[in-house]
DNA sequence: CGATCCTGGACATGTAATGTCCGTAATATG
DNA sequence: CATATTACGGACATTACATGTCCAGGATCG
């Protein structure tokens, strides 16, 4: 049970590119920036497009730019982005199979261990949306020459 | 990122064992009251008898049985038991590889991405172990026949 | 002793994340 | 308009890990 490592990509993609500003980066240099593989980086930099977390320009110097200020990208926003909203828990439902299944009548509402379970995971959703980018970013601003270096590789 | 199957197995299982009673219950018997996989529901077995959930007695008429009252049982014990207590979010210090990496003074402290993460994987762990198994036989109580049929399947 | 059942390692299988490749579409530039 | 650059997205290949199977021990009961 492990998150994607697209999320940690797309979490420091992100911030880089508020950090550089305004301007499309391509998906190539973003990539470079970290030594990421340039189409698998891509591929995320989609699911983020589509989430409308940021804008893809294409032609000669386009690239991705923000969608919106760091300030409204929650940490939420990119798990979900990246790994879709699928459950944490996935019942496979196993109280009807094998003979407690045969003998027990079909369940009327949701088992107590997937709410239980569900609780938890909402917990942790809740925990996720209350942290934005811009947070991370003030945190990260305090350690000095960051932002130098993230707009020396950029450009 | 999906929770292991095997966790739904083990909340299960340690219901039914609680609902028989005292003695031991062989895996096979365990297994086939859900259609599962006895030889891999066995491992599971294994580890939360590893994690002191379960108490394994070899020979005749083994098999498993509590190690203590499902009150004492929380959801955050079958997880850790079952997936390890391993990070959901884990880090591949990416901001050290690639051109950044190269420009950047090495890390001196965990990062911000990193801490935000764990500090939601933290509310998750509480939520977890918030709830113990004895609150979700509580509501499994409140449906007819379960505790009945149980019985008879595992005798 | 012999049957039963857990133990634990080795191995096979399935599935999802990860990574690569290439043809297509869109757009800036000359 | 022609061309280069870039995103788009589908089809694979590769890898990692969960899942499932099997077998040779070891413990215990009768
Ligand atoms: S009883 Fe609950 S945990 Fe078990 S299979 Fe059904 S929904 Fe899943
Ligand atoms: S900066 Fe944070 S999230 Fe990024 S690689 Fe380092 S620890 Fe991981």
């Amino acid at each position: 049970m492990r998150m994607a490592k697209g999320v940690e990509w797309a979490l420091h993609t992100l911030l880089n590119l508020d950090m550089i500003g305004g301007g499309p980066v391509g998906s190539g240099q973003l990539a470079e920036a970290h030594g990421l593989s340039a189409s698998y980086l891509n591929k995320q930099l989609q699911q983020l497009a589509r989430a409308g977390l940021v804008v893809s320009v294409p032609g000669p110097r386009g690239g991705f730019r923000l969608a919106r200020p760091l300030e409204a990208i929650t940490l939420l926003d990119v798990v979900e982005a990246i790994e879709g909203s699928t459950q944490l828990f996935h019942c496979t439902e196993i109280r009807c199979c094998g003979k407690i299944g045969e003998l027990s009548p079909p369940p009327t509402d949701t088992c107590a261990v997937n709410a239980a379970m569900r609780r938890a995971e909402e917990a942790w959703r809740q925990a996720l949306a209350a942290q934005c980018l811009a947070d991370i970013r003030g945190e990260l601003d305090r350690v000095p020459m960051v932002r130098q270096v993230v707009r020396t590789v950029l450009e």
